[in-house]
DNA sequence: ACATTTGTGGAGTGATTAGTCAATCATAAG
DNA sequence: CTTATGATTGACTAATCACTCCACAAATGT
């Protein structure tokens, strides 16, 4: 029904199975279904479908790592919930999660909207507020976010590529959290 | 004098500048200052030259973070070694660095030849030791190695993006070193 | 009923590209 | 000098690709 959702649900399967350079445009149209002047009805270049594929994977992962945060949760608690939906959404998303990997690591991470950049303010709003309130020890707040988010791609990249069973997982995110904040606090 | 390093050279430029895709083999030979003709003589298909390029960029990190390990040195001392040198090597060697996660991140991983996999056993090895002796708390080893990793790629990011003063670089990969140290024992 | 916009298709095109090839050049050995 | 081997060149090609164009269909508004 959808066909512009089709046609990003293909560049998904495709970009990370074959990446940029090995999919044309035609190959995507054909694994959506539709024409290839229907691709470029709703995306004028290829580059543009593939920033926009990228928006459209990192408002999913926003929404998702938003939705159970609480006013009135301690920074620590918010920092965990965070910490948690991230991960999780990156094991029920592993292809997604591996095209944010390979989009960041590409020459069109220049082409990234202002608007997405606002996204990550509130963690870092988060964090700046941990450090005044001298919960969190190690500054400034973008090292900090620097180290969670990479340490966060880390233990993702270790239990996709480990098939650890449900049980495991959440107990490894669990750990894994604490270990980050004894790291930063 | 060496043209398949000239190539290498262009290649790694250009490649990070504007990715696989954006790089045509013609312009690599052309900033090689070299025929198209010369480049195929060395590298007998564009993935070849790819996946050759991210091969010698991994021999010469192997070979700086290897070089001053010591066999009577701690576990502790040749886990800091192995860090920060790799550290400092990721910091002489931005675009080197950039383009090892750029090819992390595309599919020619699973290019990767099998000798280059056994290199990072020597550190998995030292892990591993530092759990048998009950220093290292967090299992297994290759946890432990995806955590190290991942931290170790976050700092670099961090200290390439803010452009610190050599001394402040110094004291912050020193600093970080204590920061996993800390996280896993 | 009509007009206007929006969506869809797929053949077609000009430009680009990876890789080839036959011809030279350099070097060194017999 | 002759022969052989490998390096080097750059014009060439077959294929591919991003993107266009225009005809038609469906929806939407008046």
């Amino acid at each position: 029904m959808d066909k512009q959702k089709d046609i990003l649900n293909a560049a998904l399967k495709l970009f990370t199975e074959f990446g940029f350079h090995g999919t044309p445009t035609s190959k995507i149209a054909q694994e959506a279904g539709v024409a290839n002047g229907t691709l470029f009805h709703y995306f004028k270049t290829k580059d543009e479908l593939i920033v926009a594929l990228y928006v459209d994977i990192k408002k999913q992962l926003g929404f998702c790592v938003a939705k159970d945060i609480q006013a009135e949760d301690s920074i620590k608690e918010t920092a965990r919930k965070y910490y948690v939906a991230a991960l999780h959404w990156g094991i029920d998303n592993e292809t997604e999660f591996r095209y944010i990997q390979q989009f960041l690591s590409s020459p069109y991470v220049s082409m990234i909207p202002a608007e997405l950049v606002e996204q990550s303010l509130a963690m870092i709003n988060m964090i700046k507020e941990g450090i005044k309130q001298k919960l969190i020890k190690v500054t400034p707040a973008e090292y900090v976010m620097s180290i969670i988010s990479s340490h966060l791609y880390g233990v993702n990249q270790y239990i996709n590529s480990q098939k650890l069973s449900t049980a495991k997982q959440k107990q490894l995110i669990n750990e894994s959290f604490e270990l980050v904040w004894k790291m930063i606090t």
